[in-house]
DNA sequence: TATTGTTATACTCTATAACTATA
DNA sequence: TATAGTTATAGAGTATAACAATA
């Protein structure tokens, strides 16, 4: 099989599934943009508005709307800046927590369920095959 | 590794994986929904607008105004319908059909670089990969 | 004067409800 | 009366421009 062959039937597949994954969530009360915003501060720990804006690629005023639905439904928090009196520092707050592990828990559980009915040969293969997914996706 | 571990780390890379591939067409003028009902229609042959509706899980309405912005840009056709005066058959235009060949070649272009870039036996494993990538899709 | 964040406003995409034309 | 499609209108989500507060 040609790269060119392997790269088509790669990214059909890959696009596939990752549609299949995201339609397994449909049923969060929050958008995705919220649900990243929200992981993104709890990957990274308390971030100022700005800061979180760059990380999601999305302008300031964006994140004041997004930021102000997350803080509506108690999920994060502010605080002031210690030193700088204009900036703000968000925290994910304790039910945004559990909102996020719930969220991958689900997710993760019809993969796991997929991935118990295939033969263990394909597991193994996925096993190997992730390694290197995950090497052409940062790249 | 148990299932949940794999489970965890494919999803990670695989909706990785999908975004770097979306944000390698970042520079066609189409929208992704505008991109998709193109692809359809091309796929299905022509379909009345409802149908094409139903196969791109929008509302009617919807899909009128994106059909309209694919007939503004000549990237369709409509004709009446032979028996049914009520519908419209929609149709790929030439210049369509040349614009979605462009889009895959370009996406499938930027794949096919990363893979040439890996080893013989990263190939093999991700060629094995495909097919149940696909099956998990598609279950 | 520069920077951080917010408010004001507009655009795109999609939805539901109401309407028109044909069966 | 039922169906296919369109028009009218509204609600997300995101953008740019203008503004307020602080450094």
């Amino acid at each position: 099989m040609p790269d060119s062959a392997l790269a088509s039937t790669l990214r059909l597949s890959v696009m596939r599934l990752a549609r299949r994954m995201r339609a397994e969530r449909a049923d969060t009360s929050l958008s995705l943009s919220q649900l990243a915003a929200l992981a993104t501060l709890d990957r990274h720990g308390p971030l100022a508005p700005g800061e979180l804006a760059a990380h999601e690629k999305v302008q300031p005023p964006s994140m004041t709307r997004l930021v102000a639905s997350l803080e509506a439904a108690a999920l994060v928090t502010r605080a002031a800046h210690p030193t700088d009196g204009r900036q703000v520092l968000l925290s994910v707050a304790p039910a945004g927590r559990a909102l996020l592990q719930e969220d991958r828990r689900r997710r993760d559980a019809w993969l796991s369920g997929q991935l118990r009915g295939l033969d263990p040969a394909d597991r193994e293969v996925l096993q190997r095959a992730v390694g290197v997914l995950e090497r052409l996706a940062s790249s």
